[in-house]
RNA sequence: GGAUGGGUGGCUGAGUGGUCGAAAGCACCUCGCUGCUAAUGAGGCAGGGGAGAAAUCCUCUCGUGGGUUCAAAUCCCACCCCAUCCGCCA
């Protein structure tokens, strides 16, 4: 959420943001709504000036005089409500359109529509060559059994998979990987809910737009789609102090996404699955654009390290505007070659949001001026599987069909090679 | 699922119809005392919105939403959340 009086003095640039993430919301509307509103909120504060003043001289009335001025003060409440009821429902709609409106886009990020538009902006490596066709990871995996995607579907339906053997081992390696590479980097680790209530979602910005993204249960609580989630409602109406800035929490967590969207993506494989796991960096910092700026080149550089560690290829992107969601406001992907389907798939989203997570989470801080502020959020992927899986799989492979297990990973795995004798 | 007790400022916590946005304490800030720290003395100190050059003034907020009343933190209703005990259970 922005603020009001933001927008308000700067209806034109926050127009031409909404523009550049091709997201429609109706600003002018808005500030129709927002005059009605004020104009509301000032004749009643003046009529309730009235009424608490007049009110507060009964006491000291006796019988007659007293009579009299409760029969005024019927009246005056009685003119009272038809406002009351007139403001009521304009802050239904005020606050309705408030939720609409995007963030805006940083001046570095590139236009564009889609994900097909996204900038690169760094490349790690080239792609992987090999001495004969590679295969995708579905059918490595299923030769060697170490995942199995039909029963999967059977047991859990479309997009269901078991991990196997030396398939679990892999993720297991992966997530102790991570645990050590991150932690070294100070970050506070947190094992986070997954089943969180709404008002979470609604101040990351998933709801009240995206819930037929979300699956919900019978309590009305739903599972999110990743530990950013309760990660930032861990704080949420709190008052930080402002010495422990920047705080950096690394978040492990489930993920449940109905991938509503999707269909006819992906279809097989560990690509887009509807549960899997994921170490998230999650930060909140001092209300300072620049300090945004660095945390996010920090955060989006952790993953790329962990990524070099495990020497994939990969590039890193810039968004585009049409690629951001409502409270982002500059996103970097990182996507690693995938030699099975020749070309790059996302393994990673740092995002940085300035105020507008904060802003509706109501976490606030006090400034060296002592002046409340809302502190800026940002969140990056550490690392999810099984999705890792698909590339370290898919770029290990070997002539014969097994997988050459990453030098880093090898520690975790026990073994050089998954699947044959070697 | 059943029962009981609760949700008040940054924190602890008092407040059951009338200038209460709220006692007291802690924390914090300013000033004084002091070789430094500690201790101590005086004062200040909730947030949002609005008016104003400023001083300041007005208004809203005591879990959320309704209701009663001239007037609600305080009474009534619904809901949410928390704690404890019992039951059930991984």
């Amino acid at each position: 959420m922005l603020d009001i009086k933001f927008i308000r003095e700067n209806a034109d640039i926050v127009k031409a943001g909404a523009v550049k993430k091709h997201i429609e919301v109706d600003i002018d509307k808005l500030l129709a709504v927002d005059d009605e509103r004020k104009r509301i909120r000032q004749e009643l504060d003046a009529k309730r000036a009235e009424q608490i003043r007049r009110s507060n001289e009964m006491p000291r009335m006796k019988d007659l005089e007293r009579e009299k001025l409760l029969d005024a003060m019927q009246q005056l409440k009685a003119g009272m409500a038809e406002e009351e009821e007139r403001l009521k429902k304009v802050m239904i709609e005020w606050q309705q359109l408030m939720l609409t409106v995007p963030n805006i886009p940083d001046m570095s990020v590139p236009d564009g529509e889609s994900d097909a538009d996204n900038l690169e902006v760094k490349k790690y490596g080239t792609a992987t060559e090999f001495s004969f066709t590679p295969k995708n990871h579905v059918d490595l995996t299923e030769a060697l059994d170490i995942a199995d995607f039909q029963r999967g579907s059977k047991v859990a339906g479309f997009r269901g998979y078991f991990l196997k053997g030396d398939g679990v081992l892999l993720a297991n390696a992966v997530w102790q990987l991570a645990l050590k590479h991150f932690s070294a980097k100070e970050m506070t680790l947190m094992s986070v809910p997954s089943l969180v209530r709404r008002e979470s979602f609604m101040g990351t910005g998933y709801l009240p737009q995206g819930e037929e993204d979300l699956y919900k249960t019978q309590d009305g609580e739903f599972l999110a789609g990743t530990a950013e989630v309760a990660t930032m409602g861990y704080h949420m109406n709190e008052t930080l102090d402002a010495d422990t800035f920047p705080i950096k929490f690394l978040s492990f967590s489930p993920c449940f996404r109905r991938e509503a969207g999707a269909h006819g993506k992906d279809v097989c494989g560990l690509i887009r699955v509807h549960e899997f796991f994921k170490w998230e960096q999650v930060i909140l910092c001092k209300a300072e654009h620049d300090e945004s700026v660095r945390l996010h080149e920090w955060i989006n550089r952790n993953t790329e390290e962990f990524v070099e560690l495990l020497k994939i290829p990969y590039h890193t992107v810039a968004n585009c505007g049409g690629d951001l969601g409502l409270g982002q406001v500059k996103k970097y992907d990182i996507e690693l070659w995938v030699p099975g389907e020749n070309k790059y798939r996302e393994i990673s989203s740092a995002s940085y949001f300035h105020d507008f997570q904060t802003r509706r989470l109501n976490i606030r801080y006090r400034d060296n001026e002592g002046n409340m502020r809302f502190p800026h959020s940002l969140n990056s992927t550490a690392i999810p599987t099984p999705r890792i899986l698909v590339s370290i799989i898919e770029n290990y492979q070997q002539a014969d069909g097994t997988i050459k297990v990453p030098d880093a990973l090898v520690p975790y795995v026990g073994k050089n090679f998954i699947g044959g004798a070697k």
